[in-house]
DNA sequence: GTACCTAACACAAACGTTTGTGTTAAGAGG
DNA sequence: CCTCTTAACACAAACGTTTGTGTTAGGTAC
């Protein structure tokens, strides 16, 4: 081994001021430099005062790998998300960052690219670095779940947001995806359309099942049929949309609105629908879902759902918390549902306000 | 103190084993362990093997805060970025997420939020973690530096992203602001315009006094004469944008192409156009920065500079392992420099294909 | 004077690794 | 047979905290 010298006319430079060093100078053992710093109550005011100043003057950082080691728990949380690109996670994150910095904690962030297996290292990666907890954001392609096992047996608070496991044995944060829909397409209906079109995602995923849902449930309230013509399943891509578009209004009957289960796809929706003429939203009303910021810039802009993305991540890192200090106390699983939120804009907007009635 | 029963039945449960658990089951030293998993030449094949297979079935997680601790080294970087909100952060966040984690590292994430104290506290967080390396994007009111040099008089690895503090003694990766607005002025130039004008951000921002002489730069270059009044400074809010442009149009003269510093005022501008019945890019020619999502979407689409905003994340990364490879050995600060591209989009595409040439 | 209490600090053992330096035995070279 | 080398492992001291349990001195109650 090399032992460091312990030179104390070099703190000027490579400066990893310790402990030891403070108790040396003072001439006071280091469980009085501990409990100085941590403001215990067993230390005078005097010697604390003692402490603090010098501590200052060496400005001395304390180690938390080390008070974590002895602890057994680090002022760390894990971040686990797909990626780190749109509109959607970076929102998350910047919520959970914020309120986790509150706390005093910092976050790990690691992307599962949606592969599973990369998730599962990001999982080990995060209990090797001794996390007080781990926030999780499922891939895609994830449809095993013992590596969250893993995670629960070592009793570590485990929350999921957005895209969880499902289940009432596990904490979660998520939308209400089926309201979201549900007051959509009650909204699009309020404006006097009759016949609303839906652009549905992939109904393997919650969401999009669950906003389908929500929209079925909106015509069964209004009594109106399910035309199976008016439901197109794609895989939320702008293309899809316009795709769509075009072939209802080859329809001898046509929709005189879309609610899009994604913002991409109500955008080709909305383009097609323009480059044939049509009005928007008085030919065709538009409806999307996530609220994408280039929902503000089209024209006209598009009435949207908002995901409550800042929400959602200050839920989460509050429901881990609550774990954390819980301790090892039981803890019942719980699940935050977050309410969305209808923002009407000029896609959607056709009852006109008081004034000459348009057509 | 309480110590925790090493209770060997109890492993199923709150499995915390630790090397010393695997050391008393077959009869080793810790040492052997230690080695035998990290692959050390002194262990013969067949204990590497038992150890390993003892460790997979205990399934054994490394506390890499211990090892950490003893090696003085941890394998965490730490961001600390303005926020994580817009495209160009969480772009740069993915990236260097992202060549961290293939190098086998982690990364804490911290946001300033524009505030000069936050960062000062976040960098204070980060040593405290005992993180291998710092990577910083300043907050727009940091005008002191001396919590850097804390970081640099620990000997602790620091490069700074896009946004600098200046000077050939740091570590940056930068984009090539001036040659990018060089190359879009240019572009308009060669597009048949004349009377380029410039939308301009705070000048008291490197980045947007880049821009400004660049523009600049390639008017000379085209013998042009700078005009003041195509010079308008702004925040660079899209209604900035649309402002500017309200006026320009209302000169006797008005330009023919607008290089924006920024997209966002750029659609301001753009939008302001349109309604004013001009053709873009026919009558005028329009460029941002940026290359912000929406301008892809908009009617026409816009022509931008991408910022490498990935390429930016990677090269961060990679200035900083060096760095860290480099430990103790004198390392002289380097700045690389990303190449801006140019997207040539509908906004700005006046030159008809071969064919008859346009006045 | 004895017993008891509190305030203020010190001791030293952990937390889980890593690693320089033994130590031992087996094999090689002469 | 003796020496030298190498392979394979063990010892034990760190890394910088935290914390249960002393220990001491001074004060108070009786």
């Amino acid at each position: 081994m090399a032992p460091r010298k312990k030179n104390p006319a070099a703190l000027t430079t490579n400066s990893p001021v310790s402990m030891a060093d403070l108790a040396r100078e003072l001439g006071v053992s280091m469980t009085t430099i501990s409990r100085a710093l941590s403001n215990h109550h067993s230390i005078g005011p005097e010697m604390k005062a003692r402490v603090l100043k010098l501590a200052k003057k060496y400005n001395y950082q304390p180690n938390r790998l080390a008070a974590a080691l002895r602890k057994g728990k680090s002022q760390l949380l894990g971040i686990i998300v797909p990626y780190i690109e749109g509109r959607f996670f970076p929102s998350v994150v910047h919520g959970i960052e914020t309120a986790a910095s509150r706390a005093g904690y910092n976050v790990i962030i690691c992307q599962s690219n949606e592969d599973a297996a990369q998730e599962q290292r990001n999982v080990e990666a995060l209990l090797s670095a001794q996390v007080a907890g781990i926030m999780v954001s499922l891939a895609r392609t994830t449809s095993t779940y013992q590596h969250f096992e893993k995670v629960r047996s070592r009793g570590l608070p485990l929350v999921f947001f957005d895209r969880s496991m499902g289940g009432e044995d596990v904490n979660a944060v998520v939308l209400n995806d089926h309201e979201g829909a549900l007051i959509s397409t009650r909204h699009l209906l309020s404006q006097g359309c009759r016949r609303v079109a839906h652009l549905a995602g992939p109904q393997h995923l919650s969401i999009y099942k669950n906003r389908y849902q929500g929209y079925l449930a909106a015509l069964r309230e209004a009594g109106l049929p399910l035309e199976e013509e008016l439901v197109v399943f794609t895989d939320m891509a702008q293309a899809e949309g316009a795709a769509a578009m075009r072939r209802w209004l080859e329809l001898p009957n046509p929709p005189d609105a879309v609610f899009s289960a994604g913002d991409y796809c109500a955008l080709g929706a909305l383009q097609e629908a323009r480059r044939q003429g049509r009005r928007v939203p008085e030919d065709v009303a538009i409806s999307g879902f996530s609220n994408e910021a280039f929902t503000l810039i089209t024209e006209p802009t598009i009435t949207t759902i908002d995901q409550r993305c800042e929400e959602m991540g200050q839920a989460t890192v509050r429901l881990l918390l609550e774990q954390i200090e819980a301790g090892s106390t039981p803890f019942t699983p719980r699940q935050t549902v977050l309410q969305p939120e209808l923002l009407v804009r000029g896609s959607s907007l056709r009852v006109s306000r008081p004034g000459p009635a348009e057509a």
